[in-house]
DNA sequence: GACCTGCTGCGGCGTG
């Protein structure tokens, strides 16, 4: 046994912020538990848990080969970085081990160096774990492995990743009969304990759940306009408080400028060069669309401190943790608290420091947002994220991946996977039907033998035998499912990033367009490809992406209908709300500001027809269902057809007809009776089911994306999982892959449970009808975005001057 | 008193 005191004079010898959070956490792994660790960044909680497993190794009388210890992270940005902490530390500690890094970046040549022989530690990612355990010596791999950590444990937990993290963990814990320690390493959710549980399995009974007392101190400011009325009723961009935003960076080193969506960081980067020319060189863009390298040399210029501010979006969430800044600002209401609260602790990182953040409202709607923020995060409330169940695609790509590698004993691998969280409760019948997918590709696909590709060995063993399903398989492993894009480069082939396939193709060639903070001009289009030249034009188009929406999180709806209440009884508290009082009261004076208990509807006339509002404020998503149910119930008592819209607060239907809204209330439009039905008949379901259905395809192996660097095209894509998709309808109705894709549109895209809270909820408020003659603060932005879809942007400021005139003023 | 919308993430092959 070798002496740890080196190692613990090593780590004292750090000025730690948070000693007694490390030393609960290596003492609670040395007794042998397993756990999850909740603590901002900054709190050395990699070094708390590494430790552990240092001082463990230590203590053994020799230095061990092989895979010990496996640390997971969802981003490979931040393998590399934790690795070498960890590699650094072992040197110092005095422990002869390596630290390995094991994503998709490996070079070959490590690989090949890893097959050999294993680090004792290997940093490496959900992905790449399913890619060790599709080789077929995956059992000896792990064989010795004592110790999982997974860091950021919450932005995996709610995905299919986290569900692939389960299925690897549920594999190791059955090679070895000593308990796998598991780690978790979270940031703040509303379900800590579900989280730890759910990675924990079986060693949750006898589980520590250690957090970081830090008390970090938060400061939330709202830029503010000197005049309320100077903040546009409707609108995202935010650009007109530019003015304010310029010596917020000039009395800081580096600022984060987080913005909701990728074209407008564009549009920030562009005007911020535009308003503030001499800090061209010290403004950097980064966005999910631009090349990695541009990427990452953002975020290593950001790392020396030579980058004054990077307009951003998420992706820089996690990046930056080895890269702290000094400020950070939203643009833009942040959708979500816990989203917000992260983002917050980038800032101020130095031992006591006091995190700061600006939020720029670009709305003053906004404004309730900023003052809700502000008292959710100071009362500690955060939203949770919510495990999947029973994915039967990720299911049916990891029993291939086990085909593929080791092979697997059906009754063996069925009593692993029920010991997951994700699949406790699979039946035998959903079991069956897994198998019988792998190796006929079931009832409707047998004919083609390309399904089939999992063999059974005399002895009972699934396998993979055809090296043509193996490669492809592993071609296809994870279930991150992206579309295809368009690749923008250089004619002297330098990459820039990548577009959408509509954008580009309303461009001609020799049209501009601005990406990447340059104005380019296309001029060729071939092969998925767009090749540009910079231009020195200064106008043209910014591409848009198709994206995920961030809706309202129903922690914070419940928040910022509970303000309106307030409002409503002239309490405004805090800065945000007095600023907004005199709009909120010029809204209660034109139509009504709702307490909790009541829902309000706007009824207006144009020349359009009749517009009727609703505000549930219960967030974009949960409004769409709405409206459309609303619609289809309104229609099925007579014939009207209806145009929706919606925002985060509430939602509009619009007819030519000229009707009056009592007229339906009376219809009992919010029953909850026959509700899934009228759902699934007013919302196009099987539209949704068929995009869902794609991802489910291709992560189940039903769709081949083609060979890196040579996507398939959309149309293929699409076309092929539609035919899937209406095969499966029409001789399959029962396949389970079918029947996944119509649960994630209810559940996951349209929030089933969440809906019917609303509805029940909507169905105890009283009803306050206001008829009226102009647009009130909360409708017009629904209204302009109706518009929107239908005008470009010349003719919708026209179409809102001709608003103006229509209903006077 | 009035414009611009929709995030992120991973992984794999063979050939020239």
């Amino acid at each position: 046994m070798s002496d740890i005191s080196p190692a613990l004079a090593w780590f004292k010898s750090k000025e730690w912020t948070a000693f007694e959070f490390q030393q609960a956490t290596w003492q609670a792994y040395l007794a042998g538990k397993s756990g999850l660790l909740n603590a901002p960044t900054g709190s050395g909680k990699t070094y708390a848990i590494w430790l552990g497993c240092v001082l463990e190794a230590l203590q053994s009388p020799k230095v061990e080969t092989g895979l010990q210890v496996i640390w997971v992270t969802p981003l490979r940005a931040l393998a590399k970085d934790i690795r070498n902490a960890m590699q650094l530390t072992c040197n110092e500690m005095g422990l002869n081990w390596e630290v390995g890094l094991r994503t998709g970046d490996t070079s070959t040549k490590e690989r090949a160096a890893q097959k050999k022989q294993m680090p004792q530690a290997l940093v490496t990612t959900p992905e790449s774990i399913h890619v060790l355990l599709s080789q077929k010596d995956a059992a000896k791999t792990f064989k010795k492995l004592k110790t999982v950590v997974v860091d950021e444990w919450h932005e995996l937990i709610g995905g299919k990743r986290g569900v692939q993290m389960e299925l690897a963990l549920a594999y190791f814990r059955h090679l070895n009969p000593k308990p796998i320690k598991t780690w978790a390493i979270s940031a703040t959710i509303g379900n800590l304990q579900e989280a730890a549980q759910v990675l924990l399995g079986d060693l949750y009974s006898d589980c520590a759940i250690i957090r970081a007392n830090l008390n970090k101190k938060i400061v939330i400011e709202s830029i503010l306009p000197d005049d309320v009325k100077s903040l546009p009723w409707s609108g995202h961009l935010g650009t007109n408080m530019l003015p304010s935003v310029i010596p917020i960076l000039e009395a800081n080193n580096s600022t984060l400028l987080f913005t909701n969506v990728r074209s407008q960081t564009e549009v920030w980067y562009q005007k911020l060069m535009d308003k503030a020319p001499e800090l061209a060189g010290l403004v950097a863009m980064h966005h999910g669309s631009l090349d990695t390298k541009v990427r990452q040399w953002v975020e290593d210029a950001l790392h020396a401190g030579k980058l004054k501010c990077v307009v951003c979006t998420s992706s820089l969430d996690l990046g930056v943790d080895f890269r702290p800044v000094d400020m950070v600002i939203q643009v833009g209401g942040p959708k979500g608290i816990a989203r917000f609260f992260q983002r917050a602790g980038r800032s101020g990182h130095q031992p006591g420091a006091t995190s700061k953040i600006y939020f720029l409202p670009t709305h003053s709607l906004e404004l309730i947002e900023a003052a809700v923020l502000k008292e959710a995060i100071a009362n500690k409330q955060f939203e949770s994220r919510n495990p999947l169940k029973k994915s039967i695609d990720v299911l049916v790509q990891y029993l291939v991946t086990l085909a593929v590698g080791p092979g697997f004993y059906p009754e063996t691998t069925l009593e692993q996977i029920r010991q997951s969280h994700a699949y406790a409760k699979l039946t035998d019948q959903e079991w069956s039907w897994c198998l019988e997918f792998i190796t006929t590709g079931g009832s409707s696909l047998s004919a083609y033998d390309e399904y089939a590709k999992v063999e059974i060995e005399p002895d009972g063993r699934y396998v993979v035998k055809s090296r043509k399903t193996a490669m492809r398989h592993r071609l296809s492993m994870g279930t991150i499912v992206s579309d295809p894009v368009i690749k923008v480069r250089y004619a002297g082939g330098k990459y820039i990033g990548t577009v959408e396939e509509y954008f580009i193709s309303h461009l001609k060639i020799g049209d501009t367009f601005w990406f990447a903070g340059r104005n380019l001009e296309l001029v060729r289009l071939k092969d998925m490809t767009a090749t540009v030249r910079n231009s020195k034009k200064k106008t043209g188009p910014i591409p848009r992406w198709g994206g995920g929406k961030a809706s309202f999180t129903s922690l914070l709806s419940d928040a910022m209908r509970q303000k309106i209440e307030d409002a409503s009884k002239g309490v405004f508290e805090g800065p945000e709300m007095q600023k907004l009082k005199p709009l909120l009261e010029k809204h209660a004076k034109l139509s009504a500001l709702p307490h909790t208990n009541q829902l309000l509807v706007e009824q207006i006339k144009s020349d359009e027809g009749t517009h009727i509002y609703m505000y549930p404020l219960e967030g974009k998503y949960i409004h769409d269902v709405l409206a459309a149910l609303l619609a289809y119930r309104i229609s099925v008592s007579q014939p009207i057809s209806f145009s929706i819209a919606s925002n985060d607060y509430g939602f509009e239907i619009l007819t030519d007809l000229d009707i009056e809204i009592e007229d339906f209330l009376e219809l009992d439009l919010f029953s909850e009776e026959n509700l899934m039905d009228d759902i699934y008949a007013s919302i196009n379901n099987t539209e949704m089911a068929k995009r869902k259905f794609r991802d489910i395809a291709a992560i189940s192996g039903l769709i081949f994306q083609g060979y890196p660097g040579k996507n398939v095209t959309n149309k293929h894509l699409q076309a092929s999982s539609s035919m899937i998709f209406k095969v499966f309808q029409d001789y399959d109705p029962e396949n389970l892959l079918l029947k996944q894709a119509n649960e994630e549109v209810l559940s996951l895209q349209f929030e089933k449970s969440r809906l019917k809270s609303a509805l029940s909820r909507i169905n105890q408020q009283e009803i306050i009808v206001k008829k009226l003659s102009q647009p009130t603060p909360f409708c017009f932005p629904i209204m302009v975005d109706r518009l929107r879809e239908r005008y470009t942007n010349e003719l919708l400021s026209e179409r809102i001057a001709k608003m103006q005139l229509e209903f006077g003023d």
